[in-house]
DNA sequence: GGCAGAATATGATATATGTCATATAAATGA
DNA sequence: TCATTTATATGACATATATCATATTCTGCC
């Protein structure tokens, strides 16, 4: 079992905050995995009791809406926590949590972390600080679904996705979303989401390699948010 | 200066938590202020610094998109607390907060909030536990936009308003929104929200009554959403 | 009481977006 | 390697929704 004290991730998270003693209980009670491209972490609705901070690799979190249609409320990376508010709120999680690429995540039970909550007000104040900042972008997200043409959605999500995830060396995203997959993201039928790349791609504001796609002229897709 | 001792709507907010002894600090420190209706609490970008506890009314938290547009993200009412994002994130406010019928509101500042954080572990967990709903609130309110019709979205709209607020003795909904404000709640054009409120009224599923709006058909309003 | 300005209402039309069909390309697995 | 499935692409069309124009009704106010 390896520590925590010596993983880097560690040091972008809440846990930032825990103490050498505390990260040496961390150590005791948690437990690793490997998650497979694909692979399910949790499902909406179901009782986690715990927290997942994710060592490596990217993951989205989906909400299934009445309409059958799964959509992407967030993108989690390394060094994020998964399933804080679920824990807080003692309630199922209301996400579902599926590898975008094979992952590495380790598992703390639920208990352990609440035993930090009373002890350690950095920390609490720093979980604390985290989900303030994922309402303020999901108060956002949910204006820009609301008022924001598609079009609009989808230069804003390429954008976000060069700016979190950057670029490989031939300048295409990182990140690698199937269409499917982002246009789930940005709220639109698959068809639309396809076409409207096309579109880019024709006006010379991405260029589409394959699957991958290369933003060419970030200024102007800026412009259009 | 009223105490916040004998106020009653604190039992419904974090601030139940609070002891004697801090809710006589409270009442120190507090400011109180009545807000006609249309009166601007606070504005989106503004140095807040502490947090509001509404004694009485209601108002609405707007965000402005880019298109010009207001949209309602939330109404918040009576026992409920405005501005603790912005206080534990320490930035701006990310919302306006409007009246939308004459306020009582008090006003308490940052640095004794944070007090009671430090000190008073059910408190701070109380006030986590509401962000932890809001995030989750907005998040689901994030799908519907992106995965609902309209037409779904002022149903459901509609029967959160009367679950949210009530009725009147007759019948109409107790909470007075314009058409305006109910499709900036929805996202969508206002005449699009009056079109469809017309289409609702034609096949019984409301009655309205110049602009006050009675529920008749509640079984068929909620199998739209 | 009547007038100005706002809110509500409705029609006509434009546009964005979804849906269905089908083709092609890429990935997967026996 | 080939066959089968899955992802990407594009056309044709339907539909939801926005926009613009114009009544009509309501409301505050002098």
């Amino acid at each position: 079992m390896s520590k925590c004290e010596q993983c880097i991730v560690r040091e972008f998270s809440s846990l930032k905050a825990l103490n050498k003693d505390e990260l040496v209980k961390l150590a005791e009670c948690k437990t690793s995995r490997l998650v497979k491209k694909g692979e399910v972490i949790f499902e909406e609705g179901e009782n986690v009791n715990g927290i997942f901070c994710i060592k490596d690799g990217v993951c989205k979190l989906t909400k299934l809406s009445p309409n059958g249609k799964d959509h992407i409320v967030k993108l989690v990376t390394k060094g994020e926590l998964l399933g804080q508010r679920s824990m807080i709120s003692d309630e199922p999680v209301n996400l579902t949590a599926v590898a975008l690429e094979d992952m590495q995540v380790c598992f703390v039970p639920k208990n352990e972390i609440m035993g930090f909550f009373d002890k350690n007000n950095q920390f609490s104040m720093n979980v604390m600080k985290t989900i303030c900042g994922d309402l303020k972008e999901s108060d956002s997200q949910m204006v820009n679904m609301a008022q924001k043409t598609v079009k609009e959605r989808l230069a804003e999500t390429l954008l976000y996705l060069q700016d979190t995830f950057g670029k490989n060396e031939d300048e295409t995203l990182k990140i690698q979303l199937t269409r499917d997959e982002l246009a789930s993201m940005i709220g639109t039928a698959t068809e639309s989401c396809i076409r409207l790349l096309s579109d880019f791609n024709k006006s010379g504001l991405i260029e589409i390699k394959g699957k991958k796609i290369i933003l060419k002229d970030i200024p102007k897709l800026k412009k259009m948010v």
